[in-house]
DNA sequence: CGTGCGTACAAAT
DNA sequence: TGTACGCACG
């Protein structure tokens, strides 16, 4: 995770420091850190799905650490990862497999009374789920506290908040554990934080206006910091071979410009040098300075840093990179908590659930900081959904509330006119509709491409199984509503909606699959079959 | 000299 | 799992 070796090479600039110097001030949190430190005190009962309060010891651990920083009077704005970017895609699917087997292996010696060796395992197999981020949601609602869920990668969220003004809502420092931060260009990042507030802080100023310490960044800015990081090998793009952090300082320092390094990289290394190297360089690159970042004053998705022209034509206007686009709706459903961001499914929650999360653990949890009565807050916030199976047609009963009544009123929408009423009975049904029908309608009126995001990591990519026809069939996009069990609601998204652009590891492939599908998509549906099929679906359920 | 690999150890109560 | 440190190779 993160870029190789850069706290290391950065050690002269890593300062020790207490996080009461942010008193008085918002500071942002890299959730997935805390909640998957949180995991390890109770992760046999995370894999094992058990009941009773001990699978929710990691929220304790969480909210201690929030208690502690409003002890400082500091404001905490907690930030969440969404989707991932097509490029994490493989990587995620090998660790999500090595997991599996750590899990099954557990399993193993739990059976065989082995009870020390079986957690051991599970403490490796260990994940945050989505489903964890959104109990603690639930918790940090009802504790009005400050969180926002990325569309993409939560580290480009924090960098965006970073650089925003005090006054505009802005953050002044991170608290995180990967060095990314730093690529992605934010200001103040508070490393390793334990329970007291202690931690190592890197003030990105200081790294390049310091003329004394070794190694100098003093003729560095922030895009040749960025270059730096993406050339030692990051979580996007691995180094050519041979070269690390401390040459790539070298290539950057010397030549003091990106194309300058990389030719004279290309120069030296050629013969190791990947083909197509230079490109997903520059993709690397524009993720870390144009991510997809979500904007809570616009309430819709937009860039890190606006996009130059020069770099749209490179590019080819391919921004699929960055990941799929995002319509405001549903990235506010996203944002705030509502919709899970990998399956684009609605969070299950049940009044079960619920109850667990509540009235004496929540007392437990927040301790003297708990303002209101947490328990009637969590039920009010967390939507419930109900199915009863039947064999004919399943029934679904939908208790709305005040945040999906805020989402249906929300003043900032802008979907064309005629898709409003879809948009709303999208947030009233979330579970069972997706946006692509949207984006669909959109597209063939605005002749934009919009898809939707679908990285979900638990699900296997069986991409050679979707016939080309099948991808555009809009009755397929029509998700199904599976036989379920009491009250779990199980909405399957179909094959036919898993993204096709998450499977390729390189770019080209990515890009070569993604215009196939533009030019699939120009010559079919009109947009009005595709609405009057979401509008019948509506109907239907 | 730096990269890259192996080994050791900690993470949370 | 991941991270930190030490050593050997190019």
């Amino acid at each position: 995770m993160g870029i190789k070796d850069l706290l290391r090479f950065m050690k002269p600039y890593v300062e020790p420091a207490h996080i009461k110097k942010y008193a008085g001030k918002r500071v942002g949190i890299d959730a997935y850190s805390w909640l998957h430190k949180g995991a390890y005190s109770c992760s046999m009962e995370l894999c094992l799905n058990s009941d009773g309060d001990k699978k929710l010891q990691y929220l304790n651990y969480f909210m201690h650490r929030i208690n502690m920083l409003r002890h400082y009077k500091i404001t905490p704005v907690v930030v969440f990862d969404g989707g991932n970017l097509p490029c994490k895609g493989a990587t995620e699917d090998e660790r999500h497999k090595r997991r599996k087997t750590n899990r099954d292996q557990a399993m193993l010696k739990l059976k065989e009374g082995n009870v020390a060796g079986a957690i051991e395992l599970f403490q490796r197999a260990v994940t945050v789920t989505p489903s964890m981020a959104h109990q603690l949601i639930q918790i940090l609602k009802s504790e009005n506290i400050e969180f926002v869920v990325a569309p993409y990668e939560a580290d480009a969220q924090l960098a965006f908040l970073s650089n925003l003004e005090e006054e505009k809502n802005g953050i002044v420092a991170v608290i995180s554990e990967d060095s990314d931060l730093l690529a992605y260009g934010c200001p103040a990042v508070f490393f390793k934080m334990d329970a007291h507030g202690n931690g190592q802080e890197v003030v990105l100023d200081h790294v390049f206006s310091c003329v004394t310490r070794v190694p100098s960044f003093r003729h560095f800015n922030i895009d040749l910091f960025t270059g730096m990081c993406v050339l030692a090998g990051c979580d996007f793009l691995p180094s050519v071979p041979g070269i690390g952090i401390a040459k790539a300082y070298n290539l950057v320092s010397k030549y003091r410009n990106l194309d300058r390094a990389l030719s004279m990289l290309k120069f030296e290394k050629g013969d190791q040098m990947p083909e197509d190297y230079i490109k997903s360089f520059r993709e690397a690159v524009a993720v870390f300075r144009h991510a997809r970042i979500y904007d809570v004053s616009l309430k819709r998705i937009k860039h890190l840093k606006p996009i130059p022209e020069e770099l749209l034509q490179f590019l080819d206007e391919e921004l699929d990179f960055l990941g799929p686009e995002i319509l405001p709706s549903l990235a506010t459903a996203i944002a705030q908590g509502n919709i899970d961001p990998c399956t684009m499914e609605a969070f299950n929650v049940f009044p079960s659930t619920v109850k667990h999360v509540s009235t004496a653990n929540i007392k437990k949890i927040c301790g003297p900081f708990s303002r209101q009565e947490a328990f009637t807050q969590a039920s009010k916030d967390s939507s419930v959904f109900a199915i009863s199976s039947s064999k004919s047609r399943k029934e679904m009963t939908v208790e709305t509330n005040q945040a999906s009544d805020e989402q249906m009123h929300c003043p900032y929408m802008d979907e064309s006119e005629c898709l409003d009423e879809a948009v709303a009975l999208q947030n009233m049904l979330r579970p069972s509709i997706s946006t692509r029908k949207m984006g669909e309608g959109k597209k063939s009126q605005q002749n934009e491409v919009l898809k939707v995001p679908d990285n979900n990591p638990f699900r296997k990519r069986k991409v050679e199984e979707i016939e080309p026809d099948e991808m555009d069939n809009v009755t397929e996009l029509v998700s199904e509503v599976t036989e379920v069990e009491s009250l779990e609601v199980i909405c399957t998204i179909p094959e036919s909606q898993k993204s096709v652009e998450s499977k390729p590891v390189n770019s080209m492939e990515l890009k070569r699959v993604t215009k196939e599908k533009k030019v699939r998509r120009s010559n079919c549906h009109s947009s009005e079959n595709k609405k009057n099929t979401i509008l019948n679906f509506f109907s239907r359920v």
